[in-house]
RNA sequence: AGAACUGUAGUGUAAUGGUGAGCACAUUAGUCUUUGACACUAAUAGUCUAAGUUCAAAUCUUAGCAGUUCUACCA
């Protein structure tokens, strides 16, 4: 029986079929991610890696990685290193082609001068303000630069200057010659290319005029015969543009698709912000666990097939879109259920009395390493007289008939071990409870249960004996409203979740975490999924928690 | 204000003039369980508004309304 599974398309592999169908480019598919190496990559790269790698990938095409590196002022080559590492962390691909548009600097030039000779781009005078004055606004038509019918000798001339470095920054720009009176901004003679003398991390001082994105990105899409140049809706103002140069310049016709951004509920996306959590101290770093950047998701534990799964399940569009955190959770949970080791963890520890159980008396219980995975094997784990349990497994006073965890003449099952009867339990002047008393049933071993007792409850549990210690480190979502950018007049960091980072000192762990290493995954059975963190070293073990299981109990007590 | 784009359950996304408007997450109620997890069953819930074209409209047209984007020598 074959499950017949309707394939949909999204709009941008319609054209892309159309296209093959109609052989365009010898029905070549070739794309192209262009970040620009002036921060980390976060959740909405992702999504942009996602479609442009995999789109290609599926039509039997190629996609290049090419750094949009044409403002020095920004850019670093440190940041090149940590977006390939990301990108290649996703599970993605660009082979030998990595590219630099400032590698095109020399072409881009000479398209520049190209354009100059047809009377199509001139050399501007005018400072910023009065460019930003003549483009005037949206509903009013703008004013021509006084220096907009230079002659084409002055021009070419005057733009040799600028590049041989005669000028000041800021004293000339070079301007297309287009309209002025278009409703599209971008259409109202852009600026193409700026004096900058700084150094470029990778050209150096070779150049101090520098082209502007307009003038890069679609000249680069071209000298890269990139077919279809996928990119995030803001850019369809420029698109008009694009074509223009590529008509203009008489160069290869690449084509710019707009798809609309993802954004994640309580997740930001904005560099600037996300630095301003860095620089605020909110977080550790841009690779903090809590940060939306690869980096700090990989450091969560949210793994690369899980990412892209939720690029998949989140679709390709053009509407605007908040997607709830609620699917990225639930994909990351799925693929962690599949392929993690349950252990048994205690992180909040009430000491537990097997009264009738021999003291000096240990032995091994066997626990299944992985139920959802038959070749994961088992695993042995030691078993003693005193045992942790979690505090909040245990009550004085069973609070309803629904509750089936420990309390007084209540049986309850070890996981992997032996049920228990609950007997008595001791307080301190404080009031807090230090130590339960049970009593076992030597015959309801894990495994090997004669005894034809029932409990409802099944709790982990680590022998007080063999515990190892660990550091557990407990996030919680960055932000306390799904969209804090989203609030005329409040400061996002206002919604700053002061609890998002919650750290357990002493954890109790079983005894064959000992061995764990930097990036091991697990599922701390009853309590959720937590990775090994890189802090961690001989003496001492660190986790994070990536996520916590699905609690349809706690979350039931919570509404009553 | 001008232009462009976008409006489908709570959220995200399908339905390419003809389906009972589908799927996932979320929610609710159950079943199962040596993880209150996983798995399984079921329920709730939707085409922005109005007119028009058509035998037939979520889909085409017009108008309205709402949201987004653009007014950088950033990308």
């Amino acid at each position: 029986m074959t499950e017949i599974k309707k394939e949909y398309k999204n709009f941008i592999e319609e054209i892309i079929e159309e296209d093959i169908a109609n052989n365009k480019h010898g029905a070549r598919i070739h794309t192209r991610f262009p970040p620009e190496p002036n921060g980390y990559l976060h959740i909405g790269h992702c999504k942009a890696i996602w479609i442009s790698f995999g789109l290609a990938a599926k039509y039997g095409g190629k996609t290049n990685l090419r750094f949009d590196d044409t403002n020095p002022t920004t850019e670093e080559t440190a940041y090149v290193d940590s977006i390939k590492k990301d990108i290649k962390w996703l599970g993605f691909d660009w082979e030998d082609r990595e590219y630099y548009a400032s590698d095109y600097f020399p072409q881009l030039f000479d398209f520049a001068k190209k354009l100059i000779s047809k009377g199509l781009a001139y050399v501007d005078d005018s400072t910023a303000e009065e460019i930003s004055e003549q483009k005037g606004s949206p509903d009013k038509p703008g004013k021509e630069s006084p220096f907009r019918n230079r002659s084409i000798d002055e021009n070419l001339d005057l733009f040799q200057k600028m590049k041989d470095g005669v000028f000041e920054d800021g004293a000339k720009v070079l301007r297309v010659k287009l309209d002025m009176n278009s409703p599209n901004m971008h259409m109202r003679d852009p600026v193409i290319y700026r004096i900058k003398k700084e150094t470029h991390h990778r050209t150096g001082d070779e150049w101090c005029i520098y082209p502007m994105y307009d003038f890069a990105h679609g000249q680069s899409d071209s000298i890269e015969e990139i077919t279809h140049s996928l990119c995030s809706l803001e850019f369809k103002h420029h698109r008009p543009l694009y074509n223009w140069f590529i008509e203009n310049l008489e160069i290869f016709p690449s084509r710019q698709i707009e798809f609309a951004r993802m954004n994640v509920a309580y997740m930001i996306t904005s560099k600037r912000k996300l630095l301003k959590l860095v620089q605020e101290g909110l977080v550790s770093s841009w690779e903090d666990p809590r940060m939306p950047t690869l980096s700090g998701m990989r450091r969560r534990g949210f793994p690369p097939m899980a990412l892209r799964e939720f690029c998949a399940k989140t679709g390709v569009a053009k509407r605007d879109n908040v997607i709830e955190i609620e699917l990225l959770e639930s994909v990351v949970r799925q693929s962690l259920n599949k392929t993690t080791d349950r252990v048994h963890a205690v992180l909040d520890p009430l000491k537990v009395i097997i009264t009738n159980y021999p003291e000096g008396q240990e032995e091994i219980m066997i626990a299944t390493n992985n139920p959802e995975d038959e070749n994961s094997g088992t695993r042995e784990i030691p078993f003693s007289r005193e045992v942790y349990i979690e505090k909040s497994d245990f009550a004085e006073e069973a609070p309803n008939r629904k509750y089936f965890r420990m309390a007084p003449g209540r049986n309850v099952r070890l996981k992997n071990g032996y049920i228990l009867h609950c007997e008595d339990y001791k307080k301190n002047e404080a009031g807090e409870i230090t130590e339960v008393h049970c009593t076992y049933y030597p015959d309801s071993k894990s495994g090997s249960d004669t005894s034809g007792i029932k409990a409802k409850g099944t709790l982990h549990w680590v022998s007080a004996a063999h515990a190892i210690e660990a550091e557990v480190r407990i996030y919680d979502r960055l932000f306390t409203d799904p969209t804090p950018t989203a609030h005329e007049g409040v400061d996002f960091l206002d919604f700053y979740n002061k609890d998002s980072l919650k750290v357990i000192e002493k954890a109790y762990l079983e005894p064959s975490l000992k061995s764990a290493k930097d990036g091991d995954q697990f599922q701390f059975m009853r309590t959720g999924y937590f990775i090994v963190d890189r802090d961690s070293n001989d003496d001492k073990l660190v986790f994070n928690r990536t996520l916590t299981l699905k609690d349809s109990w706690g979350k039931k007590q919570k509404k009553s």
